[in-house]
DNA sequence: TGCGCAAAAATCGTATGCAATCTTTTCTCA
DNA sequence: TGAGAAAAGATTGCATACGATTTTTGCGCA
């Protein structure tokens, strides 16, 4: 896939920085797998696309490098991380570390709303997983996601709600290389049963549940090296 | 303090970014508290210092802005961060959720070598503690952070040790802001206390001394806001 | 045909210029 | 004298230009 492929929908309220919309737009499109790993995103060619100078492309894509889900090399330029299983090893790792610990903090401060807003997440999670289609998996990656960084956000921790948006992005990267395949169904009575902890809560069980969750997540994974790292390694680029 | 009263040392192996050496430096002038919080650090005023252009010295300010040192504000320029107290809060709230559990991890990684890296880095600790001067508060506070670090570093999960890497960052701010005293003896021996633990491998232990540790160093703080928040933020711009 | 090397093209790193925005100063008028 | 408005100055946002580095292309030669 080329990001010349790419369509990318114009950016209406851009009142902040023009920088920011089109990472945003970058990332879900990495996100989402319709940028896959590996694939060049040069300045002038992301430039052209959102139609503003290298400058505003190149700060975008530093951002992106911030997060983990671009790699730049100097004076070569910007790709589309590829993580290693390794990585994708210390991402969950990271998660097992902190998860556990936003829902012991968000079960701390469910509201009446923040219910509604999880169980508005939770039913278009479940229409993604009925739909087939071809965007279906991408939709539900995303999906799930989702009902992650709606947990951080109630936690009320904004550093570590940075750290799980990172996390979160860098997992979809993940699961779009190394996922097997329906990990995802299961995923979606893992996070209502969590809900379910929330709303009664029991942080106790949401925090156990969620440790569980992620580890169902990783285990769905197929993290054997394909054909020795150097030959995966020389053949990418 | 201004930043046109520092000097800053050239940088003498650059083949890296520029850009990167540059936010390194003021990363440590911000730690040191050699920059206050508040200071206005203007593209061009950083840019004529280093001798780069703005374009540079606009990407570096762009990066400590990612880690939470640097406030951005639009068609206003980068700011030294001056965190509220309920930040404070939330970076020892992270830090209590992580550095247990880096802690556990490596515990289960120490090696020979890795407890020589640590008994040297205690000793120039217990340097700073004894000297005495108007530096040696800077170089404790650093040098506690620096414990921290290399424990992150030995738990060998680069997205935390980056996690960690802002929040001690953040927490040095933090500390000089609202620190009160002393409590930098008695964390060098929880340091040594931590990293006894660690050498027997008794992660558990590790893992609850270094819980105590980050509620020590938060309890040293005074986050009570001195005079109302509104006149505050209106006295200090 | 296949290989090595040089020229060309593409791309990045950085400096600089201009317009837009914000801040400060100065001027006017009550 | 003081408040408000206008102008001047400073600073950022962004585009563009140019040298440096890398990648690709083209060509000669075995």
């Amino acid at each position: 896939m080329n990001i010349a492929d790419q369509t990318f929908p114009v950016v209406d309220s851009a009142i902040e920085d023009r920088a920011q919309a089109i990472r945003d737009q970058l990332r879900d499109a990495i996100v989402d797998r319709r940028l896959a790993p590996g694939t060049k995103l040069s300045e002038g060619e992301v430039g052209t696309l959102f139609d503003v100078s290298r400058t505003v492309a190149r700060a975008a894509l530093q951002m992106l490098s911030f997060e983990g889900l671009v790699r730049t090399e100097r004076n070569r330029g910007a790709f589309v991380a590829n993580p290693s299983p390794e990585e994708a090893r210390q991402v969950f790792a990271s998660r097992r570390l902190i998860e556990p610990g936003i829902a012991i903090a968000a079960a701390g401060r469910m509201t009446p709303a923040h219910v509604v807003a999880f169980k508005a997440q939770l039913e278009e999670e479940g229409r993604f997983i009925a739909e087939r289609g071809p965007n279906a998996r991408r939709s539900e990656i995303k999906a799930s996601g989702d009902f992650h960084l709606l947990l951080a956000s109630v936690a009320g921790n904004v550093i570590l709600q940075r750290f799980m948006e990172e996390l979160v992005a860098r997992s979809s990267l993940v699961i779009a290389l190394y996922g097997r395949s329906g990990v995802s169904s299961c995923g979606h009575s893992e996070h209502m049963n969590i809900l379910d902890a929330l709303e009664n809560g029991n942080s106790e069980r949401a925090s156990a549940l969620m440790l569980h969750h992620i580890d169902h997540i990783e285990a769905d994974l197929d993290l054997r090296v394909r054909s020795g790292p150097a030959l995966r390694q020389a053949l990418e680029l």
